[in-house]
DNA sequence: CAGTATACGTGTACAATGTAAACTTGTCAA
DNA sequence: TTGACAAGTTTACATTGTACACGTATACTG
């Protein structure tokens, strides 16, 4: 049976010597995941990520291409917690929980969005069933394959262009809002009124009865697509 | 009069020896901007740099106060490039025009989205100019604080996350489309059926007449907006 | 049980990067 | 002439990814 205590050490009682969790690329990859959510992107580095599994940075390799290898695995692993078969009746209602999904997903793994889109044609295949999922339900409800890929497009640009937006205002390890207080306190309002009105718009605790600004978005295209007709 | 050739050495006839055009902020920010072009966000280094201005590294550091500075300082160069004041009878058609501005100008400079997006509250000029001008446009027409605030994010979701998008399928320094080309020879359509009927589409050379993917997804958000009433 | 092969991890080293600090030099005012 | 200052250079260092040679524990073979 499989260890998965996340102590990389155990005990091996016939020896009485300790005994290493042995390396593994998953093993690798979920304390990947974890220091990048932790720490941030910048602090992934072979030697913490080695450090953290009680292994030097070079152990590694025996396991994994390199760092390239990881950054691909860790947006696989991120982009793998998308719901993709939300039960709904309708292709939008389907579409749209999936999105939403999506959204909460690279939400909870800010740095993701900015590693999806570093421009190479990698596949990774979560990334590649996601794209393949959307497709699919949009073919089903009988668009052309025209409209389907500009629909994907519209929607994915949504939500990785929203999320980024988000995440663009977020401090990395400014939980408690003290830096973005200072900010907003300085801020130019006279020069920027509109912006200065944009970010206490942001402030603002939302009506939780409200949609949120993401599903506003959304709507907007999935409104738009429904108002296409389908071809059949 | 200033000299504005893009050589950095120049002659002084007086003295009859070379003279080095002097280093400033924005020479350096634009061979800067011309690097990244050329040769990718990755071959820009301050030692890079330093050589194609014909000085040594560490000369920057009296006019830039880092290699963060200098992301800045181009990030900031692109987005100038944008187009806001396109004139226009309707809001409407004003904005699709700087988005499409701004959309080019994100195309010109591919890696410039990378950079816009990642999360800091750094205060960008151009970027606060361009959010603003949005902004203050919706407002004009009409909408409400909330409304114009939303807005404006579904459009720069859209510009931002499709041009991602389409700069995530180019390959730095493949313009002849060769690794693509290998990469869609080796592409496994059993396993995404539809995602390879869109890269197809994609490939399709698209009728001139017909509007482009971004118009399209653009238009579909401007149609939600307007669709929303005015409030006064 | 002895010998060996293999997979796994270590140690050391190196090149590339950003940048701090001290040094040099060309220019010009006093 | 001097001396101060700004502009560039030199040197050095810390941090990064990773190549390569080396040990060694575990499993397999006879």
């Amino acid at each position: 049976m499989y260890n998965v205590n996340l102590s990389s050490v155990t005990h091996n009682s016939s020896t009485n010597h300790p005994v290493r969790l042995p390396l593994s690329r998953d093993r690798i990859l979920q304390v990947a995941v974890d220091i990048t959510d932790k720490e941030g992107l910048r602090s992934l580095t072979m030697r913490k990520l080695g450090h953290d599994l009680d292994v030097e940075a070079m152990a590694l390799y025996r396991h994994v291409q390199g760092k390239a290898d990881i950054l691909d695995g860790i947006v696989d692993l991120v982009l793998g917690e998308i719901d993709l078969s939300p039960y709904s009746s309708s292709w939008r209602m389907s579409l749209r929980a999936s999105a939403i999904s999506a959204h909460e997903a690279l939400l909870r793994h800010p740095w993701t969005c900015g590693l999806v889109l570093s421009p190479n044609l990698r596949t990774i295949p979560s990334r590649m069933r996601y794209i393949e999922s959307i497709l699919a339900r949009l073919r089903a409800a009988g668009y052309s394959p025209s409209v389907a890929s500009r629909g994907y497009h519209a929607i994915d640009s949504h939500i990785l262009g929203f999320t980024l937006w988000e995440l663009g205002h977020t401090i990395p390890g400014d939980s408690s809002g003290e830096l973005l207080e200072t900010f907003i306190r300085q801020f130019d309002y006279a020069s920027f009124p509109f912006l200065g009105e944009h970010l206490l718009e942001h402030l603002k605790e939302s009506d939780p009865e409200e949609m949120g600004d993401f599903e506003f978005g959304l709507d907007l295209i999935l409104d738009g697509i429904e108002g296409i007709a389908v071809t059949r």
